[in-house]
DNA sequence: CGAGAAGTTGAAAGCGTTTTCACAATAATA
DNA sequence: TATTATTGTGAAAACGCTTTCAACTTCTCG
């Protein structure tokens, strides 16, 4: 565990084996060819003398970094967090370690935390739900492997990592009018900023065509824009309460807002599912544990870590690499009343 | 925001602005006099030229990599990653900045971080929750400044940056006793788990205490043992109930655990706070959300992840740093009811 | 058996900084 | 004004590795 006092270098090892440090160098790396006995003298020596190459100096006369950045939005996000530990895992058996950075969904903050990695020199680049514009994606795409996930850019469609959030959504709300809900609410996402986020429009869209494919015209009143916040679920139940227009189902744009939406029915006395059903989107790790448990969308965000981990991989390696857009599945569970 | 095509070196700011490279890298490191005409002369080419000096090559020169390693234990635990983003803040105006890794609660994975860490030469070591035994720690805090949070070592209190436990667990406690609650169940976090984790024994402890305390012996029969996780605090329902022995309120040591408690009674019909008070502890975001609002123990942990980078600074630096036990707060929402 | 191809190997040249060293220039002291 | 400190400065030596180059072996095949 501990360093040992002095550090060692390759040096030591050429000693100890009896070769030069540019045989070491080659039995380490392996790619150049080194005879037998040499290889393990250098193998035997590196373990005695428990050799680590130091980073930099390679990093500086190799100019690879052999690591790979990874820009999240908020650590403390149930979705991102496990994208997170996705690519920790997809990672872990390459030599290439994850260097993380936290842009906070906002711009200047990405750009900068943007700009610290790049000036670690990382190989290669993972951004999740980036809000950079696509001119800077085209860009950094240019200069080395990126994955984008949880956003589509046009252009990179190769490299972004999509959930199709407008079938879970029309899968949700089909859920919702299967069991005899013909008046559905919906909270969505943040819509207006940008071109980020746009999965709160997607799964607006999906909501609606559900509806429409009912046979149900999707009404104003029943839709409220919320920002993916819990406080802004909470909100809406008093906007649609207001609004005076009765429903029976609310379906949230993420799972976040359907407990803010959760409590704000419990503050009216209206229970779930027996007065109102519930959906979420994201399946939160505590929305099975909610009162009663959330019937949710599940992202499959730890495979999209592994999936965005692998993709990365493959571009260093130069080969041939595959994003499908993957799906979510809906997760059953007490929210939602069979209406007869 | 583009890395330019070539990449720009200490050479070509020193040929930019004529004078040597030795003058360049002064007049950047700050620590020796020039005279400031050519001081100015090097800060415009620097800026002219947008030169990022090569991290490798000053790491390896220098023997720094401005770099302080930050190990944390789960990546999505809410109050680990509330340290993350304090540490983060706290980290932000200096040259340094932190380097994740994620020890995932199993000794064996966060030794092997730990290696990663090391052999990024890390200047600086942030430790959450670590399962590392201390004589590894004691070793550690030989080499680099260090760190600990959320833990306490014999023999490294200094570095220790920990809650009262015991003061806010036998807070919440008398607080349930204040309300008229004279049974009082317990859902201790991880008690078994070696040297770590002793949160939960200092919980149990406050408990038991403020019981006594009351004039109230604390009975086995009210206190079960979970596992900081969701479904131990649902199991933990059922224990009880099967016991038989009556309770007017539930203090789980996590709110975690306090949600899966929440369920459980749910499932029985227990109406909490009217059948059974409840409070939780570490006030998770979500905590506010449910229903009822959870009343629980908030841990300043942005807070103490902006001390912890402010101490391993000022380590840094070789100045003095103290890290106080940091205390936490009752936060009543709408969990407990008062009994008359 | 001999010529060229292929495989091994060490010396040495970087990689881009920081830092030591020696020297020159300036300021302070007598 | 002559000496001695003090500063400011560039050349050059690390830092620890990878990689090119050239030399030397060892094969292959006609």
């Amino acid at each position: 565990m501990a360093a040992s006092k002095e550090r060692i270098t390759i040096q030591d090892i050429a000693e100890q084996s009896g070769v030069s440090i540019s045989t070491v160098s080659r039995v380490l790396s392996g790619n150049a060819g080194v005879t037998e006995p040499k290889r393990q003298a250098v193998l035997a020596a590196v373990d005695k003398l428990d050799y680590r190459p130091n980073l930099f100096a390679q990093g500086l006369a190799s100019g690879q970094s052999m690591s790979i950045g990874v820009m999240t939005q908020n650590f403390g996000s149930a979705f991102y967090d496990a994208i997170l530990r996705g690519i920790i895992a997809g990672v872990e058996k390459s030599n290439y370690s994850p260097l993380f950075a936290d842009g906070r969904w906002r711009t200047d903050i990405e750009r900068r935390a943007l700009q610290t990695l790049l000036n670690r020199r990382v190989d290669a680049l993972i951004l999740l739900g980036t809000q950079l514009d696509s001119d800077d994606l085209l860009d950094l795409k240019k200069q080395m492997p990126l994955v984008i996930v949880s956003r589509s850019v046009a252009g990179l469609e190769q490299n972004c990592l999509v959930v199709d959030n407008y079938k879970a959504s029309f899968q949700a709300t089909t859920h919702l009018l299967d069991r005899g809900h013909q008046h559905i609410a919906h909270i969505t996402g943040a819509l207006s900023e940008s071109n980020v986020l746009r999965d709160g429009a997607q799964r607006l869209a999906g909501y609606q065509d559900a509806l429409r494919k009912a046979g149900i015209e999707p009404s104003p009143k029943l839709v409220v824009e919320g920002s993916f916040r819990s406080q802004s679920g909470l909100l809406a139940i008093e906007t649609l309460l207001t609004r005076g227009k009765p429903f029976s189902a609310i379906f949230a744009a993420n799972d976040q807002m359907a407990t803010g939406a959760r409590l704000g029915l419990y503050r009216r006395g209206i229970r779930v599912p027996d007065d109102v059903s519930l959906i979420g989107f994201d399946d939160q790790p505590h929305s099975a544990y909610m009162t009663p448990p959330l019937t949710t969308v599940r992202q499959p965000a730890e495979e999209m870590g592994l999936m965005a981990a692998q993709a990365v991989l493959n571009q260093l390696q130069g080969k041939p690499f595959a994003l499908p857009m993957v799906s979510a599945e809906l997760i059953v569970r007490e929210s939602v009343k069979h209406i007869y």
